[in-house]
DNA sequence: ATAAATACTATCAAATAGATAGGATATATA
DNA sequence: TATATATCCTATCTATTTGATAGTATTTAT
């Protein structure tokens, strides 16, 4: 499972994306409203973001939250490993958030080849999403 | 990530599925010491997978557990589900566990159709795995 | 009877998830 | 320059989950 987190966060960015005109910053409160994502919540998962650079904010009057790159260029794994870490099933067959499982001899693992293939496959379907990507497939 | 109960669940019935040679069964504190489980913590998983009729246990003396199907037929996602519950990564994509996202319309929902994807992909790899498999894939 | 195994109940510490509160700071505009 | 309005920041909180341990009861082979 995914944290409620990063499920918003992906559905902000999404928002985002699309109420960006170039014109004006995109609100928390109005993605908040919008998205049905409690606001406080909401204003350390945008900053969170912004500090990842995703994001860039601008503050006080007619401030708000703009994508620093184009959304084809951000892409869902990304989102989800600064939200929620590593996308694998096992610390040990993950390729940005390794960790030895310090209880088993990983050369002699059973179940190691099998989460490597999950992984495998889900990277096959994620790396392929973006912003831009899940904003054209709902229209 | 799969949780560390669930990994040594898998870890425990491939050691039973190996070591179960029809006449003793296999003891908590034999599978606890060769595959590094905590061995209290591992009598609370043999048990949950002996009241979902995964395993088979015998009292007393010369005691131990069993596997109730042959290893060929015991699943893995049967396994994580009983374990971990849920296998997909949003409750509204879930076959076992579908929960509705309350805070969000489902059918105009942008992210939901990848994760179903992701869904796919993963239980094509894992619905082929079996404790047989595994052991075999590692001799 | 006894030794040895599982069964059961209770408990615990640490981490994580999900969220809220309140004040500090920056900025557009009247 | 005052003001309204937005983000920024720090702190805090509750509930749940994770990973694990302790101690006793019960069953069984010998």
């Amino acid at each position: 499972m995914i944290s409620k987190k990063c499920k918003y966060a992906i559905k902000a960015l999404t928002y985002i994306a699309r109420y960006d005109d170039g014109y004006k910053a995109v609100m928390t409160a109005d993605i908040a409203r919008e998205q049905n994502i409690p606001r406080k919540f909401l204003e350390i998962i945008l900053r969170d973001l912004r500090n990842n650079r995703i994001l860039e904010s601008k503050r006080g009057k007619d401030g708000g939250f703009r994508l620093l790159r184009p959304a084809e260029e951000i892409c869902l794994t990304e989102i989800m490993r600064i939200i929620d870490g590593p996308i694998a099933m096992l610390p040990c067959v993950s390729l940005n958030y390794y960790r030895s499982c310090d209880e088993c001899d990983e050369e002699n693992c059973e179940i190691k080849s099998v989460f490597e293939q999950v992984r495998d496959k889900t990277l096959e379907v994620l790396n392929g999403k973006t912003i831009k990507s899940l904003i054209l497939s709902k229209i």
